[in-house]
DNA sequence: TCGAGGTTTCGAAGCGCTTCGACGATGCGC
DNA sequence: GCGCATCGTCGAAGCGCTTCGAAACCTCGA
């Protein structure tokens, strides 16, 4: 509650010098800085965050945009928020929360009322309405997640194309003949979620590059069992999942192989790659290449900050190399020893 | 980025009567009001934040402040965050996330520099140090859970004595003779949350009250197997369960009893209490007292939000109702008639 | 000793808004 | 028709800070 003025007058110097030797943008000698910091610390000092928003054009403020969609992983998303707002914390910024409905209208009004100096925009859509507006705004804006088009935007995420490469070449090159896929559900793929599709993608181009036998399926429920059934079908010789999918589905996984007799790494390899939910609880754990939310965050906020304090900063994508985390779910298998199998 | 100055020359009136009808502080002539508000319209005019809160001593902004234990459950927390934030959207303000560590330093700072009007506290300890920061603040707060000492506070939180109560009760009466609980792990109990002690104590008396044979465990891992274990071995007749546990401990519940040979509620039959989870999505859906994160933090916020605008809020202990949600995980024993069981 | 050039400090002008006090206009009662 | 209360509007004073330009002071070489 101390203003600059009190510190002025105890440290005997002016206003400006306070502000100078707070700031450090002139030069103040050594003995003045000193007894202004003794001063300011003495008083409990700390400048009226409002007063030096409207004097600096800084609010120190960045918004966080986090829509929470109905089959959203609330779980998931809420790390995002929160890490970003560690992020931000470090480069001396606070967070405003924008959440549901107000995501979107949020982002505009702190832009224009210049409540925030810049915009995190989380769990972003292929076909976002944010994608449009952040171009309108004139607020330095930061996308995690890629949407269709990224034209003009800052965007970072995890190299899903490259998770999905990794992980098919890693079980074609411990042997693995036959490799199935258990993707999100489509209703997350039909609300346009995109690194669900670039996942995919990816899945399938490499398998056909490896000339490796594979299939495609989603979840209809909350489990594996569906998924597991169908890809058994398409797959009688099914070695090895990959899974880019759900915690709830990932965590029953191990449940429905053991009621068909099989067991992981024995029977089959499962590798997780790109979740954002760990699975060292898992009865098994799972290899896996995780959606770290800190790493995009980091990325994202880092990028935002250098935006607003630099000024400006071009478009650009920005894909974090995928990180592999060996937890012993993939075992090699050699050819013309085929696992030992239970009739289920 | 429009100012008032424009939209006043637009206007044809001063600057000040653009405020006045914006506000609606002072009576304007009606069609004054019209032609401002048109200007402001055509403008896309918006009070500029920083200006707006210098002057009026408002930010219309309050701080959430959210720490994140070790053994939180993220879900739960982020939800209440995220409520906080959609009510306080309805009156008007926005909110700050102050996370980990910066939930104790970020209301300080928040406080102190006036960046925030008010401050919610999420996830009380029984022993938390945000108790005595906030009465030190001069800043108006609402916890959301309900500290050891709550001298000069205000408190919202769910009625977790009256939920074990209605627990036990609801067992008692529909014939129930033997009723375990499934509490917290001991950690958080140690931890100081305190709601899951007070559950706990509640039952207990509840139980004693009732004369029912009981039981409390405390589950040492991730699954329900050991307490129920330890439940059978106290309770041979065990006929009741309620839970007031975690997630994953919960929703391996079922399985865990149809490994004996038993199913709910043939056999056992099942209350959630005070818990944040949906058990909507278990093979057995559970009667459930939800803690409710909307509700919660409805009333925090509207206490919050009234303090600040209407000055001052005496201190109190808001306990909210718990509500019922019969799933069907709960039938009528009748005595004399025990259940055919299985051997395990 | 004087002045150029550098360093340190100060004063004052805003930033865009809210709000107080005051002033002119209008309406009312007598 | 005059005085007085009421209504609608305006001007100006801040809110507490940052920052620009300039003043004050030093240092040093000529």
């Amino acid at each position: 509650m101390a203003t600059i003025a009190e510190v002025a007058q105890a440290a005997g110097v002016s206003i400006s010098t306070v502000s100078y030797a707070l700031s450090g943008k002139r030069s103040i000698r050594t003995d003045t800085r000193d007894r202004v910091l003794a001063a300011a610390q003495e008083l409990g000092y700390l400048p009226h965050a409002s007063a030096r928003m409207l004097a600096a054009h800084r609010s120190h403020i960045i918004a966080v945009s986090e829509p929470v969609h109905a089959d959203t992983d609330d779980a998931a998303h809420m790390a995002f928020a929160m890490e970003s707002t560690k992020v931000a914390r470090t480069h001396g910024y606070d967070t405003l929360l924008l959440v549901d409905d107000d995501a979107l209208d949020g982002m505009r009004r702190s832009a224009a009322t210049q409540l925030a100096d810049g915009i995190v925009v989380l769990d972003v859509d292929e076909d976002d309405a944010r994608v449009a507006l952040a171009r309108s705004l004139d607020c330095p804006t930061v996308f995690v997640g890629i949407p269709a088009d990224t034209e003009g935007l800052v965007c970072v995420d995890l190299d899903f194309e490259e998770a999905a490469r990794a992980a098919v070449d890693r079980l074609v090159q411990s042997g693995h003949r036959e490799i199935g896929l258990i993707s999100h559900r489509v209703e997350t793929l039909d609300r346009g979620s995109n690194f669900t599709r670039r996942f995919l993608r990816a899945f399938v181009a490499q398998c056909e590059r490896r000339h490796v036998r594979h299939a495609v399926v989603h979840p209809n429920g909350h489990t594996a069992q569906g998924s597991v059934n169908r890809l058994f079908d398409a797959l009688p010789g099914l070695d090895g999942i990959v899974l880019n999918t759900t915690a709830d589905v990932a965590s029953s996984l191990s449940a429905t192989l053991t009621a068909r007799g099989l067991s992981i790494p024995r029977d089959i390899s499962v590798i997780a790659a790109g979740v954002s939910f760990s699975t060292a609880r898992f009865a098994v754990p799972f290899d896996t290449m995780p959606l770290d939310a800190r790493a995009s965050c980091t990325a994202a906020v880092d990028l935002l900050v250098q935006a607003i304090d630099g000024g400006g900063l071009d478009p650009r994508i920005v894909l974090l190399p995928p990180t592999y985390i060996d937890q012993g779910s993939v075992v090699t298998r050699t050819p013309g020893y085929p696992p030992l199998r239970r009739v289920s």
